[in-house]
DNA sequence: AGCACGCCGACT
DNA sequence: GTCGGCGTGCTC
């Protein structure tokens, strides 16, 4: 027998649903570090885990096992460890199934196989800055004097607020450009659809050379080189979406979130978190500034500017010197369209006037497809999914009915599935309807289709845009993917469909996602006029509606502070804390009756109110039934602890999955 | 998550 | 008798 002094012991923390670290023997020899991954043996398998902490020796001697190996890689740093556990814990997920996301394009075996003549490290001379910077405006020096500040102080996080076109990304820039002369690492959040070659050309043209570009659609092996560069290089910019985050960097120096209100930076499928909050607490635990930007902040932000826990700075005019849009609203009582049709009188006339002045205009409609109801007339059948109780979309172009929740889909007949005598129609406009109307109403005129369907490819949507900035389109019809900062110059006017958007769906934050998203729309309309404004639509049947008021007359600060008010009068968030719990099951009477239990043994603090359990809107999705609970407190009460000692109070059968969701935004 | 162990019904 | 279903519990 091997000599037991020989050996020292770590705790491992393993790749997989593990929330407590193993111990393992190593011999001296190797040095074993903390922060170093490993392969251990485990049953019968082999995982691949990382050295978190030295030794909790709270385990018999004869137990242990052997390290097999250990990676040879540069140590995954302090407060990436802190990370995770924090992580791990806000988010009410396993330990482990974070540092596999830490991990993320290297497994147990390719992490063993790295050949690390391959994957030289990108060379640090390229991120030498030889660009041009623009000059930036009287605001914008202000601005960004103050992120300068920021590196040397404490309390650094950051609002940039200011409108579209008012140059957030060249005031941010230059934080970005501080870091570089310092040697230092730049991770640019942005929410996956903001992630474009436009966005890279930008970069390039103000610094000489190209980011590093991570999202789900970059190649594996292309992730496993950058995976490097983030650990191996002192110096680089990576540009992201929300995985980003989790790449092992080893010189952080500021974090950008982009677009800070997009919803897309929460992560809603497997481990639930908020990329935005996430990115907020590393940066406090490395201690270097983060900037949010928006042009509409989320609820949540404003709130922390309020707190005085951010600070803001204001840019409060178009960088281009143009005017902002004048929105005028139509009051779809006053002007009904005919059954079938969705534009009014009034706005088709000003679609034809700015046609005929070969000026393009916007229409915007956040719903894809070309309906998303058909019924029958004859027999009040509606065009359901068979694993989801949702309604199917048409795709008129695809000639197909399609889940927009499970991705089911049918192809259209024109036959019945209720009865043999069909009479089949559509409820609702979807953006191919509007197509069509426009089409019948402007037989020669060029319409482009802008919306993820036809754009989820990134070379469509790029032969999209420059199909659109060449002027060879009248019409653009888009979902809110058009929201999303695209400059389209000979862009006037902006007709909005629906503005009735923030009237349904009813959630908490419906208002807030009305305000941002017609916003950011309207923000597309003149943007390069120099002494008239562009104008916007926007049809409705509320016209005295609180939320588009606000919109009409630009008062940003009065949307916040009503909004603000309607929160704090409802006790939601920010003003408390909000964790849901999903709980879904192939089998109804399973999932009814462990619901059950789980009512049966709720915490009962005064402080805490649980509402539940109840079927979800959607409650029965991809062939599973599905129950809610809502669970929420005041924001001084660790809420996570209380949900987990529930959830850890009671055994949860194989056959049903629980899922937590902490800050909910999805109410379905 | 895997994987083994174990307990019960049905099938050579 | 024994093959295989999946409910339960452990893995350093
Ligand atoms: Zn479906
Ligand atoms: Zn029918």
């Amino acid at each position: 027998m091997e000599n037991i002094t020989n050996y020292q012991i770590v705790s491992v923390l393993l790749s997989g649903p593990y929330n407590k670290t193993f111990d393992y023997l190593v011999e001296k020899t190797k040095q074993a570090k903390v922060g170093q991954i490993v392969i251990v043996p485990f049953g019968k398998q082999e995982l691949l885990g990382l050295i978190f902490e030295r030794s909790k020796n709270k385990i018999k001697k004869e137990k242990l096992k052997k390290i097999k190996s250990i990676v040879n890689l540069p140590l995954i740093s302090k407060p990436f460890l802190d990370f995770t556990e924090f992580f791990a814990s806000w988010n009410c997920a396993y330990k482990g199934n974070v540092l596999k996301l830490m991990v993320s394009p290297f497994d147990k075996k390719s992490i063993q196989n790295l050949d690390y003549k391959n994957y030289k490290p990108i060379d640090e001379e390229k991120t030498n800055v030889k660009g041009n910077f623009k000059k930036l405006n009287f605001y914008q020096k202000n601005a960004s004097k103050e992120i300068l500040n920021g590196f040397n102080k404490n309390s650094n996080c950051f609002l940039l607020d200011g409108v579209a076109g008012s140059g957030k990304t060249e005031t941010y820039f230059e934080g970005v450009n501080h870091c570089l002369k310092n040697n230092k690492q730049v991770l640019i959040l942005l929410p996956e659809i903001g992630l474009t070659s436009d966005w890279e050309e930008r970069f390039k043209k103000t610094f000489g050379f190209k980011p590093l570009v991570w999202h789900s659609g970059i190649t594996k092996s292309k992730k496993k080189k950058i995976w490097l560069s983030s650990l191996y290089n002192k110096k680089l910019v990576l540009v992201g979406a929300r995985s980003a985050l989790f790449l092992p960097f080893n010189n952080l120096g500021l974090i950008v979130v982009d677009e800070e209100h997009d919803l897309s930076f929460k992560q809603e499928e497997g481990i639930r978190y908020h990329a935005r909050d996430m990115a907020i607490y590393l940066a406090s635990k490395i201690n270097i500034p983060i900037i949010l930007s928006s042009a509409t902040p989320s609820v949540e932000t404003i709130f922390n500017v309020k707190l005085k826990k951010f600070s803001s700075l204001y840019l409060p005019s178009r960088a281009t010197g143009s005017d902002l849009p004048e929105i005028q609203i139509i009051d779809m009582k006053e002007n009904p369209t005919s059954s079938g049709n969705w534009l009014s009188d009034v706005m088709l006339k000003e679609l034809l006037t700015r046609y005929k002045n070969n000026e393009q205009s916007l229409i915007f409609l956040n719903r894809r497809g070309y309906s998303p109801l058909t019924l029958c007339k004859n027999c009040g059948h509606r065009v359901q999914c068979n694993n989801c109780n949702s309604w199917l979309v048409e795709h008129k172009k695809e000639k197909i009915y399609l889940c927009h929740y499970c991705g089911y889909k049918k192809n259209v007949t024109g036959d019945c599935e209720g009865c043999n005598e069909a009479q089949l129609v559509s409820c609702g406009p979807g953006v191919e309807k509007i197509i069509e109307e426009l089409s019948n109403c402007f037989p020669n005129a060029v319409i482009e289709n802008f919306s993820s369907d036809t754009i989820n490819k990134l070379d469509h949507f790029t032969e999209s845009l420059k199909k659109i900035k060449s002027g060879k389109v009248d019409f653009i019809v888009g979902t809110q993917i058009i929201a999303k900062g695209y400059d389209i110059p000979n862009l006037n006017f902006v007709g909005i469909v629906d503005g009735d958007i923030g009237t349904y769906g009813g959630d908490l934050r419906s208002s807030e996602k009305c305000f941002q998203l017609l916003t950011q729309v309207s923000g597309r309309a003149g943007r390069h006029l120099k002494k008239k404004r562009g104008l916007v639509y926007l049809q409705t049947y509320n016209p005295e509606s609180l939320v588009l008021k606000t919109i009409k007359e630009m008062n940003k600060d009065k949307f916040y502070e009503e909004e603000l008010n309607f929160r704090k009068q409802a006790s939601m968030p920010p003003f408390s804390r909000l964790i849901s719990l999903i709980i879904s099951s192939k089998y109804e009477k399973t999932l009814n009756e462990f619901s059950y239990n789980l009512f049966e043994c709720a915490p009962k603090y005064k402080d805490v109110d649980i509402l539940g359990p109840a079927p979800a809107p959607l409650n029965f999705v991809r062939g599973r039934y599905r129950n809610r609970f809502l669970v929420r407190s005041n924001k001084k009460i660790y809420l996570q602890n209380i949900v987990r000692d529930w959830i850890s109070s009671i055994k949860i059968p194989r056959s049903i999955r629980l899922s937590i969701d902490v800050d909910p935004y999805n109410f379905m």
